[in-house]
DNA sequence: TAATTTGTTCTACGTTTGTAGAAACATACA
DNA sequence: TGTATGTTTCTACAAACGTAGAACAAATTA
């Protein structure tokens, strides 16, 4: 089971805020916001889902997630690699360094952890 | 607008035959496969959405895609990359390559291919 | 305590998606 | 020329999605 889209942009607020309430996340939507009603049901689905969970706090609910940003990415990034490069995450990262335009620094950045990475094998 | 999963996965056949016709497509499906008349209207909807079109060759049309697999790939990642990253993508080639187990020898292709990079700025 | 605000659930409705039968067509073959 | 074959369109339908009103419960405020 996944995310929908607007379900994975309630878990972007949701992942930078850790924790909140309703009307935290409500707050964190940029404009137009949505209806309050709205927010609760992507809530209530991605609790379903097992995305989130909350707790009561007092009056009402702090909801938080129950995955990590880290891994729900990887996730999508790997099933991206598994359908377009045949699961070669080596062939990806040639694609990427070649098609994205990094500058020299962060390219430096780079090859300094695939040293360390080269070191460790 | 963009594939919906059954699409994109009729997208991937099409782009490693380059042009088929749909029984050709049909058939590059795996077991169990969808009905001729399944795979005929995601053709249809993906051609409303401009991603694929077809020559009539004769008797019947032969489909090719609109869209590079490359380019749609890249959309992908960097739509990810601007989800995830807030659009930093050095700092997701450095992710990627701390949390993909990449074999030593793939590492140092990398490296290689960095180096180049480095070089041309 | 009555009125207001806030959060939640229930319900709903239009759209998109996944899937495919029925019917219409165009051919190809017998 | 009638019939089997492959292709496309039309129609349909259930599930998922995006969105939100109505109604209710709890808490706050006046």
């Amino acid at each position: 089971m996944s995310l929908s889209n607007a379900e994975e942009q309630l878990m972007q607020l949701l992942w930078k805020k850790r924790k909140a309430p309703m009307k935290d996340l409500l707050e964190a939507y940029p404009d137009p916001k949505p209806a309050t009603t709205t927010v609760a049901t992507l809530l209530k689905r991605m609790q379903d889902k097992g995305f989130v969970d909350y707790e009561q706090q007092g009056r009402s609910r702090i909801y938080f997630p129950l995955v990590k940003k880290k891994a729900y990415f990887s996730k999508q990034v790997h099933g991206l690699i598994e359908n377009f490069f045949n699961n070669d995450a080596g062939q990806f990262a040639s694609f990427f360094t070649e098609t994205t335009n990094l500058s020299k620094s962060q390219l430096e950045e780079l090859r300094a952890l695939i040293d360390q990475q080269i070191k460790n094998k």
